[in-house]
DNA sequence: CCCTTGTCGAACACCGCTGTACGAGTTACT
DNA sequence: AGTAACTCGTACAGCGGTGTTCGACAAGGG
């Protein structure tokens, strides 16, 4: 059985590699179908189902593990965005990033979302979302984005619109390489205040 | 056992009152959780389990006509909907009635989604796609609608803030009055090409 | 009024999943 | 080299779902 992280524990090298594999498994398994069972993904990890279950007490456990570590991941992509200037280019570039994130990590939002407990989610997703509002608020302050809709509604017509273009390609309408350019395209013409013309190509 | 609908076979009257309230049932169970069992769907039916298989072969016949029935109800409600006239004011009249439908009946989406074969939903959902997809064609060549971006483009973000608007409400963050307003304000802008202004309210 | 058609509950077989137990074998740290 | 940590396969228990079978019992239709 191994060592219980009691304390200041410290694991064996054996065990890191496991566990680095389980999680890997995991994350690239819960990535294609949200509902992979425990079997699928320690085979993936070449790993026995009964190591797996040594090191995370639950399948829980082991989805929350590897939600927490994708969502590290996509903070440092995000931090690294330059969000100064024009709001409309900032969120052009926001969105160029974001959407390979949600792209890649989309099914296993879906995984965490039916087994994770509900607050934990948003609990995880608080900078990110925070990231966004700064944003779009800032925008609405220099007059570039609406303030007839709530902010927070803003956030989820991006969010959603991001979603849609996964589902988009999923189903073979829409290539990849466009989706940015087309989310990009879209979401800055939903921000754009009444009145105001939608921007064009900004290239 | 139930008669097998072979030719011309005319069912009990006993029988289409059971089959109509299983479907009633499925319905509410299936709008409410996507996985509903059919032990519940018989109890919510006042009916037992064993009727019900009496009537449908297997849970997925049973969302195939659930879903078919509920597509049904739509199209009549769709079809109402007058579609001439500003291209803008028409989409405005169609979000308003399609929001209803969507928020009624996603959850049931979702069963369908993972119970039925993959093609059968668009099989199904072809005739309304159609009714956007005209109108959008026409707001395009009247010069109202974008056209730099694809037509399927354009349906499917009315679909995704649609879809985003009912997970707002299911997150509190949204009230279901401010839905349809909110949902036609983003669509339209959205709509709107490059370098035109954004439509205020029209109402 | 009688017979077909439906209905019911309980029980059963089957499936896949989660989580645990056992016992023997291997691998890493010291 | 020796000990604790780790891994493995198999096997088991439990759960909840689907679909079927059985036998007894209503209820509709000609």
């Amino acid at each position: 059985m191994p060592a219980k992280p009691t304390g200041t524990t410290t694991r064996r090298a054996d065990a890191q590699r496991s566990i680095a594999a389980i999680v890997d498994a995991a994350t690239e398994c819960l990535s294609r179908d949200p509902a992979a069972s425990t079997s699928e993904i320690a085979k993936v990890a070449g790993v026995g189902r009964v190591t797996l279950y040594g090191h995370f007490p639950s399948r829980t456990d082991l989805i929350d593990a590897v939600f927490v570590r994708a969502i590290e991941g996509g903070e440092a992509a995000l931090g690294q965005v330059d969000l100064t200037g024009d709001p409309r280019a900032a969120m052009s570039r926001l969105i160029e990033s974001s959407w390979h994130l949600v792209d890649r990590f989309r099914s296993l939002l879906v995984a965490a979302q039916d087994a994770l407990p509900p607050g934990r989610i948003r609990e995880l997703h608080a900078d990110p979302m925070e990231r966004v509002e700064r944003l779009i608020e800032r925008g609405r302050k220099e007059g570039v984005f609406r303030t007839d809709l709530p902010t927070s509604w803003l956030v989820g017509t991006m969010h959603s619109v991001m979603h849609g273009a996964a589902d988009e390609i999923n189903a073979g309408r829409l290539s990849p390489d466009h989706a940015a350019e087309y989310i990009t395209a879209t979401v800055l013409a939903a921000f754009t205040p009444p009145g105001e013309p939608v921007p064009g190509v900004q290239r």
